[in-house]
RNA sequence: GGAGAGGUGCCGGAGUGGUUGAACGGGACGGUCUCGAAAACCGUUGUGUGGCCUUGCUGCACCGUGGGUUCGAAUCCCACCCUCUCCGCCA
């Protein structure tokens, strides 16, 4: 969430914010919130003049009380003042939960660099990598090759758990273990210490990222009210809630192979076929905490460590700046990197890397100061970062699909082939 | 699943209902000493939020969470949450 005191200054760049996100329907709850927030700080001001004085006075009952006097007057008075004051702070406390309710409503700003626009049509292909390839035959998709070789069996999946849950099977469940194995040894080299985290969270790691409340049907939700991940960033970046860090240990990069889990809801047409789009998924994820003044260095860092995945990869990808209205509540920026499908003939998301500056932070209430928690000076705030480096299912589709030959093998990236032990499928 | 113990500051650990935001110890930071360091000694050292004559002063809240009793609660009562230990079960 945004900070509160920010909100009330500059209301007007929050209100352009709103509208640049489409988020136009609920400027209503800012302009409520502007109106509570007046009122709780005048409510506060009187409740804490009157908790002054009852502090006070039940100070002097103590001096008489050890000297044996009584006066029934100010006794009075003070039980009088105490009733006023119970009354009034639960007017603060009402206050407080509906603008803190309101305040989650509120979204992050978007970065000055980022292109405005109402939909996905309007995000920028800011770069292209790589030729499409070029086969000498008609190139097939990756549900009926995978399918064919005994790598992917969507059926079993839909048996077992249900459609989206794809069971990758011999060369296929290779291929899931080789990727894991090759792109944490990727991020590591480039300073990321990698975690097994939790893939079930709890409600207050997931409001801290900002999963819950808005996107609560996204996730699946297990008893204890506990909910699977929808991605690592989720546990990784709840790695530090509620603490001050050492400014001068960041920044704290993290990667985390998980498997991740998502509702989806609204699917639509031929865009889920095969491994699309499914409720499983496997994805190394990486997530940053870093100074303020350095997340944008930070961002531009992350999407080249997932670009140069790809192009070690040999997959033809674009690069997209996301616009105003293509970004998520908690982001403000966002480039999404789409990988060729040569077996379908489009692009597949495959990574999206946010900086959300410190709006999580402020929800993790994670901060740092030079020296760290036990040091002295205020604590500052920390932005934090995440990316996929990359989401598996679609990475396997482009892979088996551009490098399939017309026997229905596939060749393997040299990058690849180390992990694999083989240089064909 | 059964039984018990406990949740206080960066950590350990006190805390007869009335200057306790919290003793004491450790740590950290600053200083003295030193060529430098260690030791020793002195000092400082929570978070949040509000006000103001806004680099400072000051109010209020916060001792797991939420209620209650009281003029006054870290301290008493109730409920909940969590952690730990032992036993059982399981990998």
């Amino acid at each position: 969430m945004l900070d509160l005191r920010f909100v009330r200054e500059n209301p007007e760049t929050v209100r352009r914010a709103m509208r640049a996100k489409m988020m136009e329907p609920d400027l209503p709850k800012l302009e409520h919130l502007l109106r509570l927030d007046e009122e709780h700080r005048l409510v506060r001001t009187d409740l804490e003049e009157k908790q002054a004085r009852r502090n006070a006075d039940s100070r002097l009952v103590g001096e008489m009380k050890r000297r044996g006097e009584d006066d029934p007057g100010l006794m009075a008075r003070l039980a009088e003042l105490s009733g006023e004051v119970k009354r009034l702070e639960e007017t603060e406390r009402s206050l407080e939960q509906q603008i803190s309710q309101l305040m989650l409503a509120i979204p992050n700003l978007p970065h000055e660099s980022v292109p405005f626009g109402a939909s996905e049509h309007d995000n920028v292909v800011d770069k292209e990598w790589g030729d499409k390839p070029e086969l000498d035959f008609e190139p097939r998709p990756h549900w009926e090759l995978m399918v064919e070789r005994g790598w992917l069996d969507l059926e079993a999946g839909v048996k077992v758990t249900g459609a989206g849950f794809p069971v990758f099977k011999g060369a296929g469940s290779r291929l899931v273990r080789a990727l894991q194995a090759y792109f944490l040894d990727r991020l590591a080299a480039h300073g990321y210490e990698e975690i097994v985290p939790p893939v079930l969270v709890n409600a207050e790691s997931a409001t801290a990222t900002g999963q819950l409340p808005d996107k609560e049907g996204q996730m699946y939700e297990v008893t204890g009210g506990l909910y699977l991940v929808p991605t690592s960033e989720v546990p990784l970046t709840n790695l530090h809630r509620d603490e001050i860090l050492d400014t001068d240990a960041l920044p704290i990069r993290y990667a985390a192979y998980t498997a991740c889990f998502r509702r989806e809801a609204g699917s639509h047409g031929k865009d889920v076929r095969g491994l699309n789009r499914v409720h499983q998924f496997d994805k190394v994820e990486m997530v940053q905490f870093t100074r303020p003044e350095l997340s944008y260095q930070a961002l531009d860092e992350m999407v080249a460590v997932s670009e140069s995945l790809l192009e070690e990869l040999g997959l033809p990808y674009r690069r997209l700046l996301m616009c105003t209205g293509d970004l998520g509540f908690t982001q403000a920026k966002k480039y999404d990197l789409e990988v060729w499908s040569a077996g379908q003939g489009r692009w597949l998301e495959v990574s999206s890397v946010s900086n959300l500056e410190a709006f999580q932070a402020n929800r993790l209430k994670t901060r740092a100061r030079p020296g760290g928690v036990n040091a002295k000076g205020r604590p500052e705030p920390v932005h934090t970062l995440n990316g996929s480096a990359l989401a598996f299912p679609r990475t396997i589709a482009a892979l088996v699909e551009n490098n399939q030959r017309a026997d229905g093998s596939v060749r393997v990236p040299d990058a690849l082939a180390g992990y694999l032990g083989t240089k064909v499928l």
